[in-house]
DNA sequence: GTATTCCCTAGTTAACCGATAGGGTTTATA
DNA sequence: TATAAACCCTATCGGTTAACTAGGGAATAC
């Protein structure tokens, strides 16, 4: 239910990013002071979004990390499925994420798996409604 | 993000208890094999769910659980909340488990803390419209 | 060529989840 | 009143994961 400190970071991160000028590259450490984020973890969160294609890196001397595309195409739900895994509750209604129960004969006739698909259509309008331009404002 | 094997498991025994004629007594073995949940397990969910109240037991031969309201008075948002916790998917959007980040200075200028706000209150919606009844419809 | 910065793998620690063990207590009923 | 049925309660444990931490490697600017 919770969001891990991993995915946290992650969007914190992103909107320092986001609210630079557009190419202009941030580095770990910046980011790490700014947001009060261990600094070896920040790295790990940021290698995932820049292999995932949302960040660019560059090395050396002045080098840094930004945006890829603009931010106001960068989805929440992308960001949170990278980063956190599936949106859904269970993994019996997750759209990108699906797993049979195992204590489950049928899942049409589960009324959790009714619910849960319930919940996960709501969450997933609001994420699906953000983008990382949203955050920076 | 996932919901616990304890919340799915006291939300499958509740709605299998909430089909009984009223004031049946159902065992706790009846739920554990018809529903696929280990024995012990489901035990300390349902000696949970007691002591908060949701549900009545009698002791001894014919003894087991049964309601102690009507179902359509039990709403989803009480039971997720004791039995998973936070609602919240941050400890500093809870209403009910509220905690202060401590890497955030000021949580009204934290984007994430926002996206979160909204998050909680549309998952919110959904739980706080749903009762058992209707899971055992 | 050296300081800067990101890249990558692996390890560590603590907490937690799901489950199990093993009794104790209450109650119905013969 | 003996017995079996059923819930009550605490403790423990193995496995997994989260949140870092360590340490070196590779590219780049100057």
């Amino acid at each position: 239910m919770m969001l891990s400190r991993r995915t946290k970071y992650g969007l914190k991160a992103l909107t320092f990013i986001a609210r630079q000028e557009l190419g202009v590259k941030v580095q770990i450490a910046v980011i790490a002071e700014s947001e009060n984020i261990s600094h070896k973890f920040l790295e790990s969160i940021l290698l995932t979004l820049r292999k995932a294609g949302f960040l660019g890196a560059k090395k050396g001397k002045g080098g840094g990390y930004y945006l890829l595309k603009p931010a106001n195409e960068i989805m929440m739900s992308d960001i949170i499925r990278l980063l956190e895994g599936p949106i859904a509750m269970l993994p019996c209604v997750s759209l990108n994420f699906y797993e049979k129960c195992e204590d489950c004969p049928d899942e049409t006739k589960c009324a959790v798996n009714r619910l849960m698909i319930e919940v996960r259509d709501s969450t997933l309008a609001v994420l699906k409604s953000k983008s990382l331009a949203d955050l920076a404002k």
